[in-house]
RNA sequence: GGUCCGGUGGCAGAGUGGUGAUGCAGCGGACUGCAAAUCCGCGUAUGUGGGUUCGAUUCCCGCCCGGACCUCCA
């Protein structure tokens, strides 16, 4: 498996760490509202990643953790006049009832900053006995200048950073970059008690922590949108490094590609932001996240109507070959489609392998339709079955309308045949004739 | 303003230093009572100006255009 490291702006072979076993943490929701359909990129470009690897190696560890405490969702419990427990508990639940309908397994653990408060102070108590944070006014702050690589990372020097900043920097910090890692609660806010008082972590120590935790100070990939990359990547490299001397954090680092709507980013003044469940209310899941993999993951992706209806065609497609030719038993994946995965998770390039394959399914080859659905397997597509894809559930008065028309049609009574197929037509339900009968499907 | 990324046929979208995948749409044909589906065939593309090279879409430089980040963000 060859990935883009980010780290090293370079194509590079996964070796991972611990030989057969892969590590990958990737940076999850903050619940504080329905996800959109941006989040739901990574959490699918991650997902068949994970499932890439678990073919290729023994043993692999994926994490995705949830951000249960922050500001956000303060502010909306607040606005919503309900308790913050009420808002991450249903949020978390929407969100993971949402992933799943898009087809992901889930990760194999899925930490909570709320349960990683101890691991959280402790890192927070390294960097300071080290001297690369300082406690003021009840906060305490990662001290930028003390960790002479900070910037590397995103390739930007401090000075930059400052030049175009556009916030007031707060009076207690020593220097404008510093960021940070706890701050105080007021009595009605989520808080622990901590050598600083009570209160609560910063967003960027919650990810040094949860991954520490569960996949210790060296792990092997680490994930996330390209927004992240600065500052919330490059603080957590500073305070993982800064906190375990001498580790090296994150071998790998992998960004996905940003998601616009017919070209436009996502936001709340375009009101064009647009839930997952928004989509899933329109399109089958699959067409979605067919979609999501038709671009390339580091790419930028338009997610628009008419690509989800392009998606849903193709998929059309790959169900209408399997249900001439229905799959001669386990497939196997295919070497172009392992070697198109193993080349930075070239996923389009397997969906044009698929194509390949639906084509000779479709001309009567059993063996290609089991390999097709055994290569989507790994995309998390084409597991369905075709009746049920085209169709749903059974419909009795629809076959009935069918073979009142086959009657009229045997009788010649063409104006009486097109009349019902027309009316069938006007409910969605739309006819094909072949050589072994009639069949339907729902547009 | 700074940093970075990208510009491939009507659209979407891969790959590649040596005749440019795949899908959608379009056109012609076969099949069909007519369609649909399927099959066969066709057409159209590497932003622009230089450089390196026997040869560049691919590597290098300028320009133009688009986007991301610099602030919460997948």
């Amino acid at each position: 498996m060859r990935l883009h490291n980010f780290l090293t702006k370079r194509r590079e072979v996964l070796a991972p760490i611990e030989p057969g076993h892969v590590r990958m943490y990737c940076c999850g929701p903050t619940v504080y509202d329905l996800a959109h359909i941006g989040n739901a990129r990574p959490a699918v470009i991650y997902d068949v990643l994970s499932r890439v690897l678990r073919l290729m190696f023994p043993r692999v560890t994926y994490v995705r953790n949830v951000t249960d405490i922050d500001d956000k969702i303060n502010n909306r419990a607040r606005e919503a006049g309900v308790s913050i427990g009420d808002i991450t508990e249903r949020t978390l639940a929407d969100y993971r009832a949402d992933i799943a309908a898009l087809g992901n397994l889930p990760p194999d653990v899925e930490p909570r900053a709320t349960e990683t408060i101890q691991p959280i102070i402790q890192i927070i108590e390294r960097l300071i006995a080290s001297g690369h944070a300082y406690a003021a006014e009840g906060h305490v702050l990662f001290a930028v200048p003390s960790f002479a690589d900070y910037g590397k990372f995103s390739g930007r020097s401090p000075d930059e950073l400052l030049a175009g900043a556009r916030v007031d920097v707060a009076p207690y910090k020593r220097d404008a970059g510093d960021f940070v890692l706890w701050k105080p609660s007021t009595p009605d806010l989520p808080g622990w008690d901590s050598p600083w008082g009570r209160g609560r972590p910063g967003w960027h120590i919650e990810c040094s922590a949860m991954s520490w935790r569960h996949l210790g100070e060296n792990f092997d990939i680490h994930g996330g949108g390209t927004d992240l990359i600065f500052p919330h990547h490059e603080n957590e490299i500073a305070q993982s490094m800064c906190a375990f001397p001498g580790s090296r954090f994150a071998r790998m680092w992998v960004h996905n590609g940003m998601l616009v709507i017919n070209g436009e980013k996502m936001s709340k003044s375009l009101g064009n932001f647009v839930t997952i469940r928004d989509v899933l209310a329109k399109v089958p899941a699959e067409a979605a996240r067919l979609l999501l993999l038709k671009t390339h993951y580091r790419g930028l992706l338009d997610f628009n109507d008419a690509a989800l209806a392009e998606a849903r065609k193709e998929l059309d497609r790959f169900y209408r070959a399997l249900e001439r030719t229905p799959p001669s038993g386990p497939g196997v994946v295919p070497d172009a489609v392992m070697e198109a995965l193993c080349d930075d998770l070239n996923t389009p390039l397997v969906i044009s392998v698929l194509h390949g394959l639906a084509d000779a399914a479709m001309a009567g080859d059993a063996t290609a339709a089991a390999n097709m659905v055994a290569a989507g397997d790994l995309l998390g597509i084409i597991q369905a079955d075709p009746a049920t894809w085209f169709r749903g559930e059974g419909d009795a008065e629809i076959e009935a309308a069918i073979a009142a028309r086959l009657a009229a049609r045997k009788s010649r009574d063409f104006a009486r045949s097109d009349a019902i197929r027309k009316e069938l037509a006007e409910r969605g339900i739309l006819l094909e004739d072949g050589p072994g009968g009639t069949t339907w499907r729902r547009a």
